[in-house]
DNA sequence: ATTGTAAGTGAATGAACGTTCACTTATCTT
DNA sequence: AAGATAAGTGAACGTTCATTCACTTACAAT
């Protein structure tokens, strides 16, 4: 049995979240993708039921990534700051070293397609981060709150950071780099309205 | 000369949000759109001179008006407080009332497609959204931030829970609707990180 | 009532789409 | 070395796409 190239994969992958990254999701198709990736189209059809199936495969896979290492250190006891803080880290570093894969996945995760995803998020990392908040509530170190409530505090602004950033420009900035700084002002600010 | 029917107008922009909403951006497709609104395909082209036109225009409509509603009443001169209290609640009314809308909205938004929009909604809103942030820091109501950091704790929380609203889930919770109290939990949250 | 004009059309265009098929090629097992 | 098998292919399929064109229709101005 002949075996695969490992390098096919990749640079299908590789391209396809290039394409999308730059053209959005309907200047996206799978000739000019097999074109970009060196490779015929049928090729496609062997890692891939079809166009839908390798979208969707390419974002889970991201995302699953994306959770390991947001939560890569992180143990349920930790302090509420320390554990977020890490958490920020974590997706931060994340953004820098794979900055396409994040656009991405903001890019994937408006559409109808996103639905299918989050039910392996939620079931793979759900456990984890249910523990961590619980002991930060019962150490008195966070303040008992919907978890829907929790999350848009503790992770929106950061993801608005991010997106920021990528763009490149916010509302009254043509230019802006997200810094050091700026991220653990945010993330202090965060902590002081989570306080309880 | 005839007369241009207003009903059409709004019959293709209204199909065409829903369709994208629906279906996503690729799955969106101008002969679909003709036949849903009842119109030749000719005719899309009397209104909008190609399918980027279209989603532009339709796009940069809803972006002004939601900014308008999003501002009305605004005065520069208002309390922090009050004036973002306001804002959340005039957001959360246009979500209330044209939900289609801004989920059409934040699909555009991650797309090449946003880049022009943003040119538009910020030359018509930045001024008058400076003045109050700007009064807000000076009577010592609001910490002197950076503007990023600023709109990312005072209004991506806000998105976040229209997010999970929308989606009718989030990461802990499959059938997820946004209340009052939690609103106004979420906003007092906000309004706590920011105070000096 | 006639006419000028823009609104509105259905059918047609060629290009691009997703997908499949008959086929070749590389590699593992024997 | 031969055979088995899955990887990989280029050309082709029917479909759908965005857009246009020759044409008709409705209305305002005259």
């Amino acid at each position: 049995m002949r075996t695969r190239d490992v390098n096919k994969e990749s640079a299908i992958q590789e391209k396809a979240i290039e394409m999308i990254v730059k053209q959005g999701l309907d200047g996206f198709s799978m000739q000019k993708l097999a074109k970009a990736a060196n490779v015929s189209p049928a090729t496609l059809y062997i890692y891939y039921k079809d166009r839908d199936d390798l979208i969707s495969q390419i974002a889970s896979q991201i995302s699953v990534r994306l959770m390991e290492t947001s939560l890569k250190g992180l143990h349920p006891k930790m302090s509420f700051a320390d554990g977020l803080e890490l958490q920020w880290k974590n997706r931060m570093e994340f953004y820098l070293t794979h900055p396409l894969d994040v656009e991405f996945i903001e890019q994937i995760r408006y559409t109808p397609t996103y639905a299918s995803i989050k039910d392996i998020v939620r079931q793979k990392f759900g456990d984890v981060l249910g523990k961590f908040v619980h002991n930060a509530i019962n150490r008195g170190e966070l303040q008992p709150l919907p978890f829907e409530v929790y999350w848009s505090i503790a992770f929106a602004p950061l993801y608005q950071l991010i997106k920021f950033h990528t763009q490149g420009y916010s509302p009254t900035n043509d230019c802006f780099r997200i810094s050091d700084e700026m991220l653990n002002q945010t993330l202090n600010l965060v902590l002081k309205a989570l306080k309880p």
